[in-house]
RNA sequence: GCGCGCGUAGCUCAGUUGGUUAGAGCGCUACCCUGAUAAGGUAGAGGUCCCAAGUUCGAAUCUUGGCGCGCGCACCA
């Protein structure tokens, strides 16, 4: 026997008891368990910062992560869950920073090394439990126990696998690049991290003239004047760049001959006289190459004697300044500044290039030197005194200042820019910086990553060519080093005497090489601190101990390099590195590679989908394994925005933690929301009124079936265990064993009905989940249950209400045995269907419907039961397109009641149809259900109507679509001829033939076919009437004063049952009624109908008299009534 | 600046390869039900489909150009 239900359900309550019970049960473990063997469904886990809170946003993530896992583990594929935890990097550096109270890398050494990566290990865990409670809270299955974390050393030693993979193919280099230093961090970050960092800021402005020089090396009145927004840049100033063939101008202020001679270009002429508000003119005019070779005075003397430039032999002869002197470069434009590019290799990329096109052009050696003024902790050297030991942004104001006094400043204004700052101190502005660092050759599989992506199956289907083909597009060279101390180590040693290097793959081969040293450290530091995690011996500062023999040089050392590298590569190499791969665990890589599925948010786009895509295409992309891989299938979600549609943040309070919305809404009610409320990659707004309405949109509807269904069940003895010795999958062939069970074709046509529709919406919502679309088939979900709620359960009423039992025993009535099978197997198949969406409500429903009744004899989860994929041979289509005229046919009769203000409560005669579309079985079908739309719609009579044409007109429209292919131009035409032709001749014509020919205004003919006309039916105007594109509906709105009578009866009973409510009377409790009326046909009509009365309202005895003082008045329709109501 | 996405009812969003009367939920109004009941149901009102031009017999849908919002990119010296 089922158990009975709260009709107000505590979701929260009740999730918490289902997760439990599945933890206690090991539900997870058992649904792996019944698919072992079959095809996998791969899903890699992109692992969670493990040192943040998780919020709402990653609530989506768990969920559709969690979503499609379980679908197809029910689908009949095995799904191996393993969760991963990202572990190292800047984020954790940081955090234990701020704790320590200490910023600069000088702090951390002071602090030292050792202790400050305990702490990083310590501080990993810290929001462990948070996470893991989210996990199972939100009923995310998923193997916590088995999860890869990538600082343990198994994890550590298959990224030191893949970098010397990559090492050994020349693919990871050691490059001195101009990179985006973190002078406060002291190291350079991805072009992912800069990325994330960018801030609008207003720096200063400055127009600079840079004197050109004369013969004798003395500045003149000319100068060259340059732009740039980092002030801090010039004291490194090497060279000043123009543009060859554009034009340049020298400017004087107009009518003052002996003032100062500015050279622009000239399309920036007129912009600057506008900055200067000064009027200019133009005394010379000159192309850039006349410019190219000039040598000028940069604004400070930093590196530079002043006097005759110094220079030095050419490659081609000759000889040339060495630096501040003009070069031709195709950088330079006119889109803003002044055509004159001020030239600090040390701190820009482009400017760099141009140090280097210099050096070649020199005699080996005797070329420029890199100059640089700036320290790497960002501060200036002591070679630039004004600024020495000062941060280099803060010394711009005064390096103004000084430009001014000199008078060299030629302008000045704020710039609003985006400019970059470190993602995780976001104070900190980044600047561009020389710097040895290792890269990985990306730039050189461009081709092979796009052709990689070219094959992944993104949703939306735009990121791959759209975002993340734009990102591989302009792909550069990894930037792979940090000089930083909690993250994997480059496993790289280098010789000390030779400086070769060569890369190590695990720990056990450092172990073996010849001469190993210092591995000791490590083992002591375990004995002083046997807490010591093992997984730190291949981490800083221990493994830098670890020193060997050189094979380069006798004698000589073999040390690591200091840096460790970007935790990027940690998650994007967890495709193998979550196993061991390839120290250990073959067989889980040869089974788990590539992914089916994965899913992240768009920020992943440069972060973790990138990084799996380079490193998977670097490493296998020769092997033969075919694209795609690492994965297959990537939803990208949207961002999940605050409540006031800005993002998500702590500061604006604009969201709630997600355990404060599963304690007030539950896990169900939010994945419904997520999964059901848009397209997972729309960014969805946080909105907690929306959580809170998608309970009773879906849940709360779902729920009511239920718990109207055990009520009755349970009064009527329906218990299928008893009748059902072999309950199978509780699958329709299954229920077919039962005792008592008809088959569907003997039942009535409700019951029939409702098993096509819910056959067929199995069957969409399989082809639709197959294709990844949860959201479409959670619309098909929604539309069934309520076809339940709405239609089924509403006209199955009576059956459940109607005499007799439903246990299969002498008194058991048939048909109410009937409906009862139907809405259980309904009811179990929408626990099946829904399952993967809303695990914990449906597992609820199935632990009692099924779990109730056959004990041990079905499977005690849903979870561990078959996606039911939708039976063809029980869907009649027939069925459910009349069906759905019925119901069309019912809403309309309501609508054309309003409009006549004609409430349900008033009985009218006659109700009449005029199907649009006149199917001669159709219509019989639907007079054959007269009693069902005379109960709907409170009428005497339903007809379908025998002379149309009294009502309606009927317009011969074509249908566009098949139409306007075959006519094209004359279309128009067309559509007037058919508007102005005989409608019922034309039809007639349609209707013999198949065909009619219409005669085109203007001339011509056109032959239509009966399929490219369409008929629409229109209510005459006058009546009663209501239509829709499958029928008009007219009620007959003339009143006898019999319907009249009883119109006023229901509305006097109404008033009753509200007043019952309002007595907080029993519904089984019986009254006395006394009605005072003055109106003799109110009196009339309640006399007439006074059995009606009494068995509606239960009342024992109707009076007519004085009713009792505090009787109150009511107007019934313009009748004085007064009524006493009392218990009996 | 370049790129991607978005712009549809008061709100949150659907809208399939261009096709006739553009939909849903919530909210609102009215009504119904009172044996699922602090629920449930039905109907109605509510739309310049951001703007403009173009392609087409026909555009919410395709093209181009604007405007607004979000995000991404980065030689902005």
């Amino acid at each position: 026997m089922f158990e009975p239900v709260r009709g107000q359900p505590d979701f929260p309550a009740l999730e918490a008891s289902i997760a439990a019970w599945w933890r206690e049960r090991g539900t997870y473990q058992q649904s792996l368990e019944r698919r072992r063997g079959a095809q996998r469904f791969v899903f890699f886990e992109g692992p969670p910062t493990a040192n943040g809170m998780p919020h709402p946003g990653h609530c989506l993530t768990r969920t559709i992560k969690d979503l499609y896992p379980r679908y197809r583990t029910m689908r009949g594929q095995y799904c191996e869950r393993k969760a991963g935890w990202d572990t190292h990097g800047l984020p954790v550096e940081v955090e234990v920073c701020k704790e320590l109270g200490i910023h600069s890398k000088a702090e951390i050494e002071a602090y030292g090394v050792e202790p400050f990566i305990h702490k990083c290990q310590e501080s990993v865990w810290r929001y462990m439990k948070e996470w893991e409670t989210l996990t199972e809270r939100i009923g995310f299955w998923i193997d916590l126990s088995k999860a890869y974390v990538t600082y343990h050393q198994s994890f550590v030693e298959s990224v030191w696998w893949a970098l010397a993979e990559l090492f050994d193919k020349g693919l990871l280099y050691q490059g001195h690049k101009i990179v985006w230093w973190w002078a406060q961090g002291g190291t350079a970050l991805s072009s992912g991290e800069v990325g994330q960092g960018y801030k609008e800021v207003a720096d200063p402005s400055v127009f600079v003239a840079f004197p050109l020089l004369d013969a004798a090396g003395a500045p003149m009145n000319r100068s060259l004047v340059a732009w740039t927004t980092t002030p801090w840049t010039l004291p490194s100033n090497q060279f000043a760049a123009v543009k060859a063939d554009l034009d340049y101008v020298v400017l004087r202020e107009a009518g003052i001959s002996e003032g100062p001679e500015y050279i622009v270009a000239e399309p920036l002429s007129a912009g600057l006289a506008e900055k200067l508000k000064k009027e200019f003119e133009i005394i010379e005019r000159f192309p850039g190459s006349a410019l190219v070779g000039r040598s000028y005075q940069p604004p400070f003397d930093t590196f530079r004697t002043p006097g005759r430039p110094e220079a030095a032999a050419l490659v081609a002869g000759g000889s040339d300044a060495i630096a501040w002197r003009v070069v031709a470069a195709d950088f330079v434009t006119t889109d803003s500044g002044t055509g004159i590019v001020h030239i600090a290799p040390a701190f820009g990329e482009v400017d760099y290039t141009v140090l280097v096109a210099e050096q070649a052009r020199f005699a080996p050696g005797k070329g420029p030197t890199l100059i640089n003024a700036v320290a790497p902790d960002g501060t200036f050297t002591d070679v630039f005194g004004m600024g020495s030991g000062r941060f280099v942004k803060e010394c711009d104001r005064d390096i103004t200042r000084d430009l001014r006094a000199r008078g060299l400043l030629v302008h000045q204004e704020q710039y609003v820019h985006d400019y970059p700052f470190c993602w995780r101190a976001d104070n900190d502005p980044l600047i561009q910086y020389p710097r040895q660092s290792w890269f990985i050759r990306t730039s050189q599989f461009r081709e092979q990553m796009l052709a990689n992506n070219a094959r992944i199956d993104w949703l939306p289907e735009h990121i791959k060519d759209g975002r993340f083909g734009n990102f591989l597009e302009s792909n550069v060279d990894w930037a792979l080093s940090r000089e930083r101390y909690w993250g994997t180590p480059l496993p790289i040693w280098v010789c000390e005497e030779t400086g070769q290097a060569e890369a190590v793959r695990s720990y056990a081969d450092l172990l073996a090489k010849p001469g190993m040293q210092g591995a000791d450290v490590f083992t002591k530091a375990k004995a002083a601190n046997p807490d010591l995690s093992d997984d730190l011996r291949v981490h800083k500062p221990y493994i830098d101990a670890v020193t060997y023999d050189s094979p380069f040089a006798k004698a000589s050392r073999m040390r690591r390099v200091t840096e460790v590298i970007d935790c990027w590569f940690d998650s994007g190499a967890m495709p193998f590195a979550q196993w061991g791969w390839p120290h250990q665990g073959h067989a889980e890589f040869d089974a788990q590679f590539p992914a089916d599925f994965i899913s992240e948010a768009i920020d992943q786009t440069r972060g973790w989908f990138y990084s799996q895509l380079a490193i998977s295409t670097l490493l296998f992309g020769d092997g033969g394994r075919p694209y795609p891989h690492p994965f297959k299938t990537c939803i990208v979600l949207g961002h999940m925005l605050g409540e006031d549609g800005q993002k998500m943040s702590k500061s604006k309070r604009n969201y709630r933690e997600p355990a404060e919305i599963f304690d007030k809404f539950g896990a169900d009610a939010l994945r419904w929301f997520f999964l059901a409320g848009q397209a997972p990659w729309t960014s969805i707004r946080y909105s907690e009124r929306a959580i809170k309405e998608s309970i009773p949109e879906f849940l709360l509807r779902l729920w009511n079936v239920y718990s109207f269904f055990l009520i009755y069940a349970r009064i009527d003895g329906f218990d299928p265990g008893a009748v059902l010795e072999e309950p199978g999958m509780l699958e329709h062939t299954d229920l077919a064993r039962a005792r008592g069970w008809r088959p569907v074709a003997a039942r009535g046509e409700l019951d029939r009905w409702m098993l096509s529709e819910l056959n067929a919406v199995a069957a969409a919502m399989t082809v639709k989940m197959d294709a990844y679309d949860h959201f479409g088939a959670a619309h098909q979900l929604s539309t069934l249950v309520d076809a339940v709620s709405n239609w089924f359960v509403r006209r199955s009423r009576d059956r459940f209400w109607a005499a007799g039992k439903a246990d299969g025993g002498p008194e058991t009535n048939q048909e109410k045995l009937d409906a009862y099978w139907t809405l259980y197997e309904t009811l179990i198949t929408i626990a099946k269907l829904a399952a993967p969406f809303v695990p914990f409500t449906t597992e609820a429903i199935w632990r009692n419907l099924a779990g109730s009744s056959f004990g041990g004899k079905v499977a005690e989860s849903v979870h561990l039961t078959d996606f039911p994929t939708g039976d063809a041979a029980l869907v009649d289509h027939d069925l459910v397109r009349r069906m759905a005229v019925v119901r069309d046919v019912s809403s309309l009769g309501r609508a054309a009641r309003a409009a006549e203000k004609l409430k349900v409560r008033q009985p009218l005669q006659k109700v009449e149809v005029i199907l649009a579309e006149p199917r001669a079985d159709d219509a019989a079908w639907l007079i054959s259900h007269a009693d069902l739309v005379c109960d709907e719609l409170n009428v005497k009579q339903f007809e379908v109507c025998a002379d149309p044409d009294r009502y309606i007109t009927r317009q011969v429209l074509p249908d566009l679509k098949k139409l306007g292919p075959k006519l094209g131009k004359d279309l128009p035409k067309a559509r007037d001829a058919l508007a102005k032709a005989d409608a019922a001749a034309l039809l007639h014509a349609l209707t013999v033939h198949g065909r009619a020919e219409v005669s085109l205004p203007g001339g011509g003919t056109a032959v239509v076919d009966k399929d490219d006309v369409l008929v629409r039916t229109t209510a005459k105007p006058g009546w009663a009437a209501a239509e829709s594109g499958r029928a008009v509906v007219v009620i007959a709105k003339d009143l006898t004063p019999e319907l009249i009578a009883e119109g006023l009866v229901r509305e006097v009973v109404h008033v009753i049952q509200t007043q019952r409510k309002a007595l907080d009377l029993d519904f089984t409790d019986r009254i006395e009624l006394v009605f005072a009326t003055e109106s003799a046909d109110l009196r009339t009509a309640l006399e007439q109908h006074r059995h009606y009365i009494e068995s509606e309202t239960l009342a024992a005895s109707v009076h007519f008299g004085t009713p009792p003082a505090g009787a109150e008045p009511h107007d019934i329709d313009g009748h004085p009534l007064a009524i006493s109501i009392t218990k009996s």
